[in-house]
Parts: structure tokens; sequence; C-alpha cells
DNA sequence: CAGGATCCACTGGGATACTG
DNA sequence: CAGTATCCCAGTGGATCCTG
């Protein structure tokens, strides 16, 4: 366990939102779900091409975490020219709603109507 | 740029899952906007304390990224002890709004009703 | 083409000690 | 009490090379 670990929640609750983020935790993990939202049934190297700037080491990491997880589908056929093909499970289609809203808020983020504290956008 | 960096997204939107995964990217993130959420106005103490785990340091800049981005909100009272409040923004309120869909998935996950992929929680 | 194996660098986070 | 300052380690992501 690497991640979030509540002692057990004192106050009555898991949340839920740690075991999600165990799951999206990864840099380009939301970003391969969304990819194969929007193209279903994505080999590789197409999914390679859709992310532009992702390795190969990570991509295939998060997919097989994914997979692992069971928001992602791999079928392989042993053809010739080897051949992949990676889809969302049900599972993972429901992240993906899960995760509109949470995409709503950030995409309305930079421009917030009625944001009175004045905060700026600064990471490291 | 540390976090994720689409090129423009080619397909014409930028998700804003990105944007969101930077406000709570941090290991206890998410958790802090809880027990903000359930325990309005909290001082650093007893956000330590309903934190059981967390370290001075990773609250401290927790709370200063969050307020950075706008989405708690810190008051101090210059008293004789010193005494700051932390809260949920109106902006740190929508993003728990937000973040609930993704909570109630978590939630469901364990026994999820039609894992075929027999996946099993396996991470490093 | 799909990925496994390595090595490396970076940074997020933990522990501890100190200050206003 | 409410942090800040250091040091350090581990995990995660990146680059490259290599294989089925």
């Amino acid at each position: 366990m690497t991640t979030l670990n509540r002692p057990g929640a004192p106050d009555g609750h898991v949340c839920g939102i740690d075991a999600a983020m165990e799951v999206i935790g990864g840099k380009w993990k939301v970003l391969v779900l969304w990819a194969l939202h929007e193209h279903p049934r994505r080999r590789f190297g197409e999914l390679r091409r859709l992310l532009p700037g992702i390795t190969e080491k990570v991509l295939a990491s998060h997919l097989r975490e994914l997979e692992a997880d069971g928001v992602v589908h791999r079928v392989s056929y042993d053809e010739v020219p080897p051949r992949v093909e990676y889809s969302l499970t049900e599972d993972g289609k429901r992240l993906n709603d899960a995760l509109q809203p949470l995409a709503a808020w950030g995409r309305r983020r930079p421009v917030t109507g009625g944001l009175e504290e004045g905060a700026g956008r600064s990471r490291s």
C-alpha cells in the first residue's frame, strides 16, 4: 500500500475517493481512460499516438494497471503481426462517467464566475 | 509543467480532468478537502488530528497549494496564541461535490457485480 | 507491432528539529 | 499553536535498448 492509508475512518466513512485515486493515480491514467472512451478498441500504437508525449513504458504499465483494476479490457489476437486491442470495461465506463463532474469543474476553473478569494494558479 | 501536458487536444477538447487532477493530485489532498467538508472552519492542529498519519510539512504544503488553487480559505487571527482557521471556499465545495460520483464509484469497487476480468488489486 | 528490461532523474512525501 | 527548514528515501515517470 503506497497510497492513502486511512487507519479506519474514525468518522465512519472511507469516502472511497482514495480507492478511486488509487486507480486513476497515474500521471496519464485519466487521459488513457479518456482516449479509450472516445476511441473504443484502440491498439497500443494508436493509443500511443493519441497521447503525445507518453512513453511506451508508461503507457504499457498504465494499461496493465488499469486492466488489473478492471477498468480496461485487453484482447490480444495472436496473428502474425502482433495485435492487441484495448477497450473500457463496463466499470471503466462508469469510472469515466464518475469523472465527468470533475472534468466539468476543472474546465470552468480558470475563469470561475464567483471566485472571491483572488487565488491564482501557482504550482511547483 | 510537471503535470499532464496535452499538446492542445487534437480532438478538440481538453477534458479538464487534468486541471482538476492538478488540484487534487496530492496524496492527502482529497482527504483534506473531505475533512474540511465535514468539519468546517478547522484549525491546523485539528486537521492534523483528523488526518492521522499526515505530517505537518505535508499538511502545511497541501493547505498552501489548496489555498493557492482557490479551494481552501485561510483566516488567521493574530491573537496571543496563534490561531488559523481553514475552510472550503465555494469553489472548494463545488469541487467536493464533483468528487462525490468518484467517491461513489470507488466505494462500490471492491465488490463489483460484473467483473469478469478476474482482476485483483495489485499495485507496485 | 507490442511490450519487457534497465538505468536514471526528479519530485513528492516522511521524519525531525527549530522559530514567531 | 502554527508553521518553516533540512535531509533523505522511495516511488514514479522518462529514455533507451532489446525481444517475442
